[in-house]
DNA sequence: CGCACCTGCTTCG
DNA sequence: CGAAGCAGGTGCG
């Protein structure tokens, strides 16, 4: 288990210690609540949630923590502080490099994750991102088609999906 | 479509 | 080290 600080593309920055304690945002998306959990290092985890306690439980659970809730700030624009293991990172890190509308299948995200028969540890790994829309997983779907699984809901992924499609 | 079966790899105990 | 667990893939009807 890592804890680091990557930029937006997902270039390492440095390490960084494991919080005890996160800042909250909400923000209204145009398709839910957002919902932005800070340390002092950077954005630690954002997901679709009608409160903040609820963010704060998943990242708890997530990452095996115990961790409080601080004050509430508004948006910010920081680098990411991910915490997982080295494998999680990586695959965390590579997703940041995809650009918009750049979707991939599964196995060929695996492929350019050097790993081209680890297709369903990469999907594990897909699935733990705790950083929604910064980290783009909305944007591996299953090479049978349709828009397969998303940690905030299906129909998220969707729409996710179609909002970025769009606006081009 | 849905289903059964297969898979390789990570993670956790 | 072994076993569990996967946001997958394939082939078949």
């Amino acid at each position: 288990m890592k804890s680091i600080v990557v930029n937006g593309a997902g270039e390492y920055i440095s390490d960084a210690p494991i919080p005890s304690g996160l800042d909250y945002c909400c923000h209204q998306h145009e398709l839910g609540t957002l919902v932005a959990l800070y340390s002092d290092f950077g954005l630690c985890y954002q997901g679709f949630h009608a409160q903040p306690d609820e963010a704060l439980n998943e990242y708890q659970r997530f990452n095996s923590l115990d961790v409080s809730l601080r004050n509430q700030v508004i948006t910010q624009d920081k680098p990411l502080h991910l915490i997982g293991t080295d494998f999680q990172l990586m695959v965390w890190q590579r997703l940041c490099k995809l650009s918009r509308s750049d979707t991939s299948s599964y196995s060929h995200f695996a492929a350019t994750c050097q790993r081209p028969t680890a297709v369903r540890a990469i999907a594990s790994a897909i699935a733990r991102n705790p950083v929604a829309i910064r980290v783009p997983c909305h944007r591996i779907l299953p090479k049978r088609g349709g828009t397969g699984q998303y940690r905030w809901g299906n129909a998220i992924k969707h729409q996710l999906l179609r909002i970025e499609s769009n606006q081009f």
